[in-house]
DNA sequence: GCGACAG
DNA sequence: ATCTTGTCGC
């Protein structure tokens, strides 16, 4: 399979990204509500990653939303584009992921990607992003709590609390998707609202914790990697995943080659900027 | 100044 | 995200 490279005029710093997430977040519509839960088709897609290949496998995977049945699935590989750092995860992941939906056959319908859409500290998180730019209906599904401070729902399957921004806004849902487990983080990401995008997340989660979407794309993105790997030696020595990250230009720590090793440096915290 | 911080 | 053994429960 043909590896996906980062394409032409991807942002390579910090200061870069953030000034696309400020052309692109204009773009966003909040109005919408996908295809109805239930009818149409629903896409997941995830992404793996082998950081010391410098390898990304993304995958997408086209449901039935009415019997949850796969349609049609896709995936690609490609380079790592960013590295990650909290509030800039989509320059990440979006190449490959793009790749992957370009490679569907079928309508993707509703998309929903791991992480967040408007809960994010500049209000355009991945799912937000990705719907800019595919002009797809999408909505983003976390496993954990980014920014924003929330309370804890109640344990039934349904129940849910606001995320909610410093302004007050409410930007996102702690949403229960099954009695008694830990909730999903909810946001809406491009042309469907936070009520909408709730209604399909508990739709789409019945039987587990996370979206059937998130769960199938999850498993084909690791499959892809492992077969991907398996043709890409594993580098010795200065890796490529070892560049110095972009706008990061402080000068890399020697290798600490004492045995045993040191305690990493813990003073090195990412700020992800703040609104 | 020190943490916290989607994947 | 990823590194990782066993363990509890349906």
């Amino acid at each position: 399979m043909e590896i996906v490279g980062v394409p032409a005029g991807w942002p390579a710093t910090e200061e870069a990204a953030l000034a696309v997430q400020d052309a692109l977040r204009p773009r966003v519509v909040l109005d919408g509500t996908g295809p109805p839960p239930g009818t149409g088709t629903v896409t997941g897609v995830d992404v793996a990653y082998d950081d010391g290949r410098d390898l990304v496998a993304a995958a997408a995977v086209v449901l039935d939303a009415a019997t949850l049945a796969v349609v049609d699935e896709a995936t690609a590989v490609g380079r790592v584009s960013f590295p990650y750092v909290p509030g800039l995860l989509a320059f990440r992941e979006i190449p490959t992921v793009l790749a992957a939906l370009d490679a569907l056959t079928a309508e993707p319908g509703l998309v929903v990607c791991d992480g967040y859409g408007r809960a994010h500290p500049r209000r355009f998180g991945l799912a937000s992003h990705l719907g800019v730019l595919t002009g797809l209906p999408v909505i983003g599904v976390a496993k954990n709590p980014f920014v924003f401070a929330h309370t804890e729902p109640g344990t039934v399957r349904g129940s849910w609390t606001p995320l909610r921004a410093d302004d007050g806004e409410e930007v996102g849902r702690a949403l229960r998707t099954r009695d008694g487990v830990k909730p999903v983080f909810v946001s809406a990401g491009h042309r469907v609202t936070l009520d909408a995008a709730c209604a399909q997340t508990l739709h789409l989660a019945r039987g587990f914790r996370l979206p059937e979407t998130t769960r199938r794309a999850d498993g084909l993105c690791r499959r892809a990697l492992r077969e991907a790997a398996a043709g890409v030696p594993r580098p010795r020595g200065a890796s490529p995943a070892a560049r110095t990250p972009p706008h990061t230009a402080a000068p890399r720590p020697e290798e600490d080659t004492s045995w045993p090793p040191n305690p990493p440096d813990a003073s090195s915290p990412r700020r992800p900027g703040t609104i």
